[in-house]
DNA sequence: CTGTTCACG
DNA sequence: ACGTACGTGAACAGC
């Protein structure tokens, strides 16, 4: 038999808006009904199969029910605006997945699904009505079933379901409606009567007309048969607002609302707008669609336009194009089949600008084959990157749509994206001002990163596993006593368990509670030292436990057949401008504990012959904010070179330099920590285990003795309220669609993100400007050197012995000279044959 | 796949 | 009543 599958659109928005935690896109548009929509959509078409789909909306125009009755659906709490704001879409999008929608002047959704049922109860079809509204379920009949979403499951109702659970027929329940009446709908029904009476006597007298009939010899109670009798009209009244209409006039049979699967191209322009990169994926709609007959030589015509001979062997390898004397490139899985002779000769020509997707990758691979290549003029990816650093997909795929509103899925490379792409990105870029940011600081870092990661970070192997093996014997060791002081074994790494043990076996006063159960974070642990030796047992497990599957383990795993790791630095993959580590991070590498910090010994140089230079900024943030602000005071400070976070007390205490105590510097050490974060007064309290009125004390006290900080960081909200983003020195913008959300949490977190993102951008800035300049002057001094790494503030060179001293001074020098400030930029340098003797 | 925990700046 | 300092990545548990 076909199925219908007719869906409530008001309704379902409406559980969704309401279910799903805010949402929005960069732009600040809120999403999050649409997110719930999709989701209950998809949901329901895979486990409906439907062969006719059909989505039904409420018009705001009045319908006949309120003809009949004034007060009907009075009292309403209006649309929230950010709700309102999604409908339309949600119709485009319901549209875009294969329904037809329906609207009707006059007629509310539950009618035309009423309409569609009897339609489909007609053609023989089954009918599966979607809805979150428990009028529906009148509807049910043998043909007819509800599909009652909540908001954490779908139920389906049947007739035997419905009975189960009401006691009476479908057919029956527009009568208990009558007499219980509706709030929601503001139906009267009979006033006093409940759903539990109104069950009770359809049940017994069949129908509503049965009720009345029998009102004058049914043995009721006097109150319930006055209630009865001065509500019959009222009751009738009801009977007739809550009956769904089943008569709508639509047009044409069933057949209008055949489903022919989702609108591929709508969907994807749709989610692409509203950053549903899930249901992109889930939907599969980056991939091209499955017309295997057709792809071998269809599917590439940009590629067979390409009618040269290097090119021409380039065809199924690296997506190129060349439009007015420019080739485009981007980087492809299979690009290491490329034919060498072929690329060299394409590479090495001059009178080309390329374009590329990626260029770090493409860097990378050509090296693979022999192939030394650095210039890609343009990269799209980190084009966007720089226009919004807040987004996640910098695919080409979401970029061209984003950008140029094309969708790209005409061949598996992409080819025709990148031109008008890069046309578009480079004109957007020169709008807002961060040419400088892209083509001398993005463009040649990746350059230099790919560089970079094709050295890696020489490990000691033994050194590193015997380490671990150390590691092992500690953690078995504590294990043990751990489960003797429990009196069983359980999994300690299982957050669950060491709860069940903790806070229920042992009694122990649980603190925080998580989302899943009892918090048995460092933290919470700390507190419960004094309780039980078991405690110091489990952080020390922790520990070391984390050391060895995260560092000995992890890292020995990742070692190259060159003894070395190389790990990849992701250049768009944070907010802020900062880079990022993967595969294995190299920038959380332990040094805060002694044992942890042990790891850094078996981080070695090449050989005897070379040693790691290891440059840090000195507090480069804290002179930023003071550059920024343009604070008097606090470029005072450090342009006398004293301790900062001495002076900092100095200023919010009120007591001589002298006289500041290692405690009172440690305080102020946490406020101008907090501030760069735009903490307030709570968590100062936490961390320095002080009251929240001592806390807000210090914070006033420190705007107090740096008032241009004060009035930069409001400043710097106001703007971004005002612009919707805040940007670094170079130009970098970060979008913060949080300051426009309703939700006062969200709008709190966007104030702190825009106080802090300047501040770590334009230090992520900086740094990678003198990544590049280091780079180049080592080379152009021809020493034996190169860059290795980089941790946020911090470079580490391997040199040769031999040009160590030459190679100290050029990190110093580009380091401390890369961007002129009111405020002197200070390295710190050391060196050493492994990182731990070098930092 | 999400949540928790913990490593870094 | 709630949540509460910015930015990351990896391992593990458990659904």
């Amino acid at each position: 038999m076909k199925k219908l599958l007719a869906v409530d659109g008001n309704s379902i928005v409406n559980r969704a808006y309401y279910g799903v935690r805010p949402l929005s896109n960069k732009e600040g548009f809120p999403t999050n009904a649409l997110f719930g929509m999709v989701s209950i959509l998809e949901k329901n078409l895979e486990a409906v199969k439907p062969d006719y789909c059909a989505i039904a909306f409420d018009l705001k125009a009045p319908t006949f029910r309120h003809e009949m009755y004034t007060e009907y659906k009075a009292g309403r709490r209006p649309m929230p605006d950010d709700l309102r704001a999604q409908i339309p879409y949600a119709k485009q999008t319901a549209a875009a997945l294969g329904f037809t929608c329906l609207e009707m002047e006059g007629y509310e959704a539950d009618d035309i699904l009423g309409t569609l049922a009897a339609l489909a109860e007609r053609e023989d079809c089954e009918a599966y009505i979607l809805t979150g509204d428990r009028d529906a379920l009148q509807l049910i009949s043998d043909r007819v079933h509800i599909l009652l979403a909540t908001n954490t499951e779908t139920v389906d109702f049947d007739r035997t379901r419905f009975f189960e659970k009401y006691g009476v027929e479908s057919t029956q329940f527009v009568d208990v409606k009558a007499l219980m009446g509706d709030s929601s709908d503001n139906i009267p029904g009979v006033p006093g009567i409940g759903e539990k009476t109104a069950l009770k006597l359809i049940s017994e007298f069949g129908s509503l007309d049965g009720v009345f009939e029998h009102l004058p010899v049914a043995k009721h109670t006097p109150a319930l048969r006055a209630k009865l009798e001065g509500g019959k009209e009222s009751a009738y009244l009801s009977q007739r607002l809550a009956t769904i209409y089943r008569a709508v006039p639509l047009q044409g049979t069933l057949d209008t609302y055949a489903y022919n699967g989702i609108d591929r191209a709508a969907a994807l322009r749709l989610f692409t707008q509203f950053e549903f990169n899930a249901f992109i994926k889930r939907f599969s709609l980056h991939e091209a669609p499955p017309t295997p007959d057709e792809k071998t030589e269809e599917n590439a015509p940009a590629i067979r336009t390409c009618g040269t001979d290097f090119v021409h062997a380039l065809t199924g390898t690296v997506a190129a194009d060349i439009v007015d004397g420019t080739v485009f490139v981007t980087g492809g899985e299979e690009i290491c089949a490329l034919d060498a002779d072929a690329a060299r000769a394409l590479f090495a020509r001059t009178d080309l600008a390329i374009v590329c997707h990626d260029a770090k990758r493409v860097y990378k691979e050509l090296e693979q084959i022999g192939i030394r290549w650095r210039g890609c003029v343009f990269d799209v990816m980190l084009g966007a990157y720089v226009l919004n650093a807040a987004e996640n997909d910098f695919g080409l795929a979401r970029l061209s749509l984003s950008y140029t509103g094309e969708s790209v899925k005409q061949t598996p490379y992409h080819i025709g994206a990148i031109l008008p792409l890069y046309r578009e990105l480079d004109a957007r870029i020169r709008a807002q001002g961060a040419e400088k940011l892209l083509y001398e600081i993005e463009m040649p870092l990746c350059a230099v990163l790919a560089d970079m990661e094709r050295v890696g970070f020489r490990v000691d192997r033994a050194g590193l596993a015997q380490y671990g093996e150390q590691l092992g014997t500690v953690a078995n060791e504590l294990a043990e006593r751990i489960y003797y002081h429990a009196g069983e074994e359980f999994n300690i790494n299982s957050p669950k368990q060491l709860g069940r043990i903790l806070f229920e076996a042992l009694g122990m006063p649980h603190g925080k509670k998580t989302k899943t159960g009892y918090s048995t974070n460092a933290e919470v642990l700390e507190k419960l030292r004094p309780y039980h030796p078991i405690i110091e047992d489990i952080l020390d497990y922790r520990q070391v436990t984390k050391l060895k599957s995260t560092y000995a383990d992890g890292l020995l795993s990742q070692i190259g057949e060159d003894g070395r790791i190389h790990t990849v630095f992701k250049q768009t993959g944070t907010a802020t401008g900062r880079l990022s580590s993967a595969e294995p991070n190299l920038q959380n590498i332990p040094i805060r504990t002694e044992l942890g910090k042990e790891l850094r010994r078996y981080f070695i140089s090449e050989n005897n012959n070379y040693l790691l230079i290891d440059a840090d900024y000195s507090q480069i943030e804290l002179r930023l904010l003071a550059a920024l602000a343009d604070d008097a005071a606090m470029l005072d400070s450090f342009a006398s070179g004293e301790d900062i976070h001495t002076a900092t007390a100095s200023q919010v205490f009120g007591v001589p330099r002298e006289a500041v105590t290692a405690e009172l510097r440690k305080r102020a050490k946490a406020v101008n920590f907090g501030i760069l974060y735009g903490m307030g007064a709570f968590s100062l309290s936490e961390d320095l285990h002080i009251s929240q009125a001592k806390a807000k004390q210090y914070i006033n006290s420190y705007f107090a003795a740096y008032p241009q900080i004060d009035a930069y960081l409001k400043n710097v909200i106001g703007e971004a309220r005002r612009e919707g983003f805040v940007t670094t020195l170079l130009g970098r913008r970060r979008y913060i669609p949080e300051l426009k959300m309703q939700n006062k949490n969200m709008q709190h977190f966007g104030e702190r993100v825009a106080m802090n993102s300047p501040i770590q951008g334009t230090a992520a800035d900086i740094i990678k400007l003198a990544m590049i300049r280091v780079e180049r002057e080592l080379r152009a001094a021809g020493l034996d050197a190169r860059l290795i790494l980089q941790v946020h503030d911090e470079l580490i060179v391997e040199c040769h012995r031999k040009d160590a001293a030459a190679a100290r001074e050029i990190l110093v020098r580009e380091m401390e000279s890369a961007v002129a400030l009111k405020v002197a930029l200070k390295v710190g340098v050391a060196e050493g044959e492994n990182w731990y003797d070098s930092h």
